[in-house]
DNA sequence: ATCGATGCTTACATCGATGTAATGGGATGG
DNA sequence: CCATCCCATTACATCGATGTAAGCATCGAT
């Protein structure tokens, strides 16, 4: 049987409230009582029951994290960061997939309500609109990613500057007939991609370059395999554009391969670029030139979002951006 | 102020343990009566206070999942299949990360002792020996990987099995002069390496090919960045062997890219084979040969394990090998 | 010596859900 | 029409930690 403060109490003939002030530390205690509950604490292998504490005090020290699918590189990296950040600040760290059916981020708002965890990061692709006008009040959120709102905290990239810094720079590489890889279209239509979309517009509309609906290519899903299928079939039907911008890295690793598979060097023929500065990107053959944003800084950054709105829940939502930077590798080159 | 049991109880007209066998389902409720509750759960909005059911019956429906580090292409996918296996039946699913600092996971068997989760699937690099021999009595815990023991439930693939099928394979292509990277050396030891090491030591026993110690390559790290610059330097003073057998994909990704850069074409000159069957190994330029195995069905076998040792703490560990196969891509090509 | 103040420690109630044992109402059979 | 049994429902206690307020020393000052 597992050890409670009553017995750690009864072993330092003291009170379940003076181990419980021993612990807390808030309260002063004698040095010669607490060490007395320290001595008894470390004899019993004590561990406070947390489910009790949580109870009593409505905090659990665990946070929820909901990320559409946590098998991709990009997905990993920003879990990897929100663990580590939340780590060692004293949280734990729960894991939502909210990609895999409609509704999984309504079920995790519901689960925070429950107590279980205190606050929730939320990387929506679309807009839940169930979410933001949910009955009820909403626990402390923090959404990530794009998709626009303004009933909660929320931290981004900003994706429409990202992609028309990176058309630019492909631009200024030489190049004109730019093809875009991730566009919305079909089922598929994220507010991400649009932004995206909207960015490489805008750069090829400053450049006077003409819009070609027709090497804007969308893909089923933001996946490798989906973008090496377009690109694959695309390129059976049309002589390769000067370069390929990708919405993900991802979906560069996918380029990259259907050009290899057509026999076109990605050195020599064809610049392709990502987003998202993925750690295999650098990798890539050749190296990925890619949007980089700083990881470690957009995690901290939500978690002190989330911290904060914890502690004042009716504060006005506050939105911060991230900056980012193009990382030119070897992928690109002038024309 | 969050609804509980009380206020439901109160709006349907029943006490409050009706409203709790209403939601659990095993005590006959008169229909009518359910229906009453039903409705005054969905009116309020009504959600249980996880802490307080944990506090209770002593399950809090959580469990923990310890990877060395989250941000791997590899543990990513892992976490994923864990993830959705155990939100199936109803677990949430807690991340640690093992690799960041010596006793991370003691710390987090600690945390699973205080009840916050009822069970641990730990992935360790090495034994720590802490856990196996620590004081106390352990939590309902299941080990996955290669590290040797026998006190607790284990799940794993054959490293040893597999690498000697890999290069066999590669034997089998023709190539003689076969080169592994990730063996264990400088600060790095695991039980993995060293099995897979093992493995390859064996095929190559089979064939009558002698040993070459100059060609058993070691990291850092088992990453792209420590394989691709081990791989490089390894180039500039020696001659390109027939093939490369990686211990795991992201570093056949590096040394895919560390070749690229020394101007050799992985499809026409050298083999290159890897571990673990990630996603972007198929997209990589050559797509990469590999070891496979069932991701879902390794993640299943876990969460089995796991829950049988919940409901018998007692029961001997048991050890479960999970089937495993080499993918033959065209990152491999015969002499 | 007594009063008051200071401050460590204690008893008790509480957080919310649920197992246990008792209760009450209704149906059935004689 | 009454006794009996059955079963849905209820009151109460409980899980473990901690806030609240009372209690009890000890110490200093008058």
């Amino acid at each position: 049987m597992r050890p409670t403060v009553k017995d750690v109490a009864a072993l330092a003939s003291v009170s379940p409230k003076t181990v419980s002030n021993v612990m807390n530390g808030i309260v002063y205690v004698r040095p010669e009582t607490r060490s007395r509950v320290e001595h008894a604490i470390a004899q019993l292998g004590y561990v406070p029951n947390l489910s009790a504490r949580g109870l009593r005090n409505g905090r659990s020290g665990v946070i929820a994290l909901a990320m559409p699918d946590l098998s991709t590189p990009y997905s990993a990296e920003m879990a990897h960061h929100f663990v580590e950040v939340a780590h060692e600040q004293g949280w734990g760290v729960q894991f939502e997939e909210t990609a895999v059916e409609p509704g999984r981020a309504w079920d995790l708002v519901s689960r925070a309500r429950a107590h279980l965890v205190d606050g929730v990061i939320l990387n929506p692709i679309r807009l839940e609109e169930s979410i933001v006008t949910g009955s009820g009040v909403l626990p402390p959120l923090v959404m990530i990613g794009d998709v626009q709102q303004n009933a909660v905290d929320q931290v981004w990239v900003d994706s429409f500057a990202a992609a028309r810094d990176m058309t630019r720079h492909l631009i200024g590489l030489g190049h004109r007939r730019i093809s875009v890889v991730g566009v919305i279209g079909g089922r598929f239509d994220t507010a991400t991609a649009r932004l995206r979309q909207e960015g490489y517009h805008s750069a090829l509309a400053e450049a006077g370059i003409a819009r070609d609906p027709s090497i804007e290519l969308s893909c089923e899903a933001w996946t490798p395999r989906s973008a090496a299928e377009r690109v694959s079939s695309f390129l059976t039907h049309h002589d390769p554009p000067d370069a390929f911008f990708c919405f993900t890295d991802s979906m560069a690793i996918g380029t990259l391969s259907a050009l290899w598979s057509a026999g076109l060097s990605a050195r020599r023929a064809v610049s392709v670029a990502g987003f998202d500065d993925i750690a295999d990107g650098q990798f890539a053959t050749p190296p990925l030139t890619t949007v980089t944003f700083n990881k470690r800084y957009f995690a901290e950054q939500t978690l002190e979002l989330l911290v904060k709105r914890m502690s004042t829940p009716d504060a006005p939502p506050v939105r911060v951006a991230i900056p980012h930077a193009i990382e030119a590798r070897a992928s690109t080159t002038a024309r």
